[in-house]
DNA sequence: CTTGACCTTCCAGTAACTGGAACACCTATC
DNA sequence: GATAGGTGTTCCAGTTACTGGAAGGTCAAG
């Protein structure tokens, strides 16, 4: 199977495929003519990344999270553990823009958004403290 | 004022405030000696910017608001376009990471975490479609 | 045999810094 | 005056996870 065809399978960019390789996330053999040869195994592969990648981890979580998949004799408390502290930063994350969405909602509330130059938005980027 | 007061000032580190001055948000005059002589309007600017990244806006939204900012002649609604486009971005993120939180939260709920192989996350990550 | 769709590699750019090296300067003390 | 340390300067490289584009090889159809 040709890059395109794992590509429209995948749902990743050619690009993002090929990328993968170069961090070593798959290792698709090649045909004689330089062409990728993928098999099902690197299909597989692809499709775990592509969820994972979805989910938010990083590729080093993701390269973890491949090798504990392929490791038959792995604990599920490892995995967890990652999942886990992602989990926390994905909440950390959600946390903080919340507290933005809140500030910036208020001042953008408080905007005139007219042709006058007064803004509260302003003002308040530019106050003391 | 020399660069390292400013960063105590400003709470931003003094690699930032010389970033700053390189994409040109900020140019403050130089002494004798070759320091940066920060004035109080490069204070302010620098208090400004440390406000509008704190509300996730980015750089180039800074540069624009910093602009209007610094025109007396602004129409409020110019500020209030590019605020409200943000939040609808912080939104948007925010969701996602809603989307993902609650997938992955069940996941983690889901598995185990002892020395056994079987995982409902990895499980997940590797089930077709 | 040409056309067009594929594939290949390699280089550069993205956002917003951050770390580190190599070197100048300034102040205070011995 | 020498020196030590705490500043400041510049410049280069690295970060994350791709993405765009150029230059060129390959393949199937007509």
């Amino acid at each position: 199977m040709n890059i395109g065809d794992v590509a429209k399978r995948t749902h990743l960019p050619p690009k993002t495929i090929r990328y993968y390789e170069d961090i070593g996330l798959i290792t698709p053999p090649r045909d004689a003519n330089g062409y990728r040869a993928f098999r099902e195994a690197d299909m597989h592969k692809l499709a775990f990344l592509g969820r994972a990648r979805a989910l938010g981890f990083t590729i080093e979580d993701c390269r973890n999270l491949l090798a504990l998949w392929e490791d038959t004799a792995r604990a599920s408390a490892d995995v967890k553990t990652i999942a886990q502290k992602h989990l926390l930063e994905i909440e950390e994350k959600i946390t903080a823009l919340q507290d933005m969405r809140d500030t910036l909602s208020t001042l953008v509330t408080a905007c005139a958004g007219d042709s006058r130059p007064d803004c509260p938005i302003l003002t308040d980027f530019a106050k003391e403290g």
